[in-house]
DNA sequence: GTTCTTGCAAAAGCTTTGCAGGAAG
DNA sequence: CTTCCTGCAAAGCTTTTGCAAGAAC
């Protein structure tokens, strides 16, 4: 499962001429294994699981080879660190500013609103960089204001 | 001009039992001036100009004290720091990628999504926290691909 | 006088960088 | 063999925190 859409990746990678390193590997490993999102510092625990040696800081020099590459998107939900996964199947996230839940929408819902901005400002919305912050279902349940 | 709404902030402040300091009085002068959105450390040096004795955790924890009486708004434009403004007159920001422009649109461009958003998966959108990154009209013209 | 705010200094959290050794191709 | 990647250590940038002195009301 996850083993084949690990071995796809290394091969387009060496396809592009890039170098397929233990520390990559590794990181596309623990990515496709973790379904969804995931820090780098949890990638980087779960990396060293395997192979202690990987540094830090290779994790995210890596993580951004791969960005580069196409291959890893980044989002930022909220305060705290950057999550990263696999850029095949782009979703937008939902984070709840109560309790933190985190949701993935398909891009489809944005669509009306990036033919409205490119219309109306010609500005071609290119990422989901950002999460959108608010409430989920629950929390908008069990109370009113905050 | 912007004296007259730092005027009318102290006084809604003053009302509701927050007190008047200095470096309160002196932020929201600051924020008023600047018209559109400015980075904590910007703000600290205009305040440093007239009160150099404005420490900066004051400025951060003042930023934050304005914030939860819903008086200030903090976005995050991208990887740099977050950028302050007054929370009057609501907006979005869409930051272009390629050459870091700011643009600010009504709150309205995202009723839609907002909507749909609460119809299909229950979330209440509450914020305007994060920027949407693309490319803005004169990145777009001059080149196709990153 | 009481309570809230500030200045200072220090540290926290996340991420980046310079460099020299080492691995990939 | 050449080029690119990595480990290490150190620092960078933004922001937060503990504490005691000081200001607001």
């Amino acid at each position: 499962m996850g083993t084949d859409r690990v071995a796809a990746l290394v091969d387009s990678l060496r396809a592009r001429g890039e170098r397929i390193t233990t520390a990559r590997r590794a990181l596309l490993t623990a990515l496709a294994e973790a379904g969804d999102h995931r820090t780098a510092e949890e990638l980087a625990a779960e990396v060293a699981r395997v192979h202690p040696e990987v540094h830090r800081a290779t994790i995210y020099r890596t993580l951004d080879t791969l960005r580069r590459l196409g291959v890893v998107e980044h989002t930022h939900l909220g305060h705290g660190p950057a999550v990263y996964h696999l850029a095949d199947e782009p979703h937008q996230h939902l984070v709840c500013e109560d309790c933190g839940a985190v949701a993935e929408v398909p891009p489809t819902v944005f669509r009306p609103l990036e033919r409205a901005l490119a219309r109306d400002y010609g500005f071609a919305v290119s990422s989901r960089h950002f999460a959108l912050v608010g409430r989920c279902r629950e929390c908008s349940q069990g109370r009113d204001a905050i």
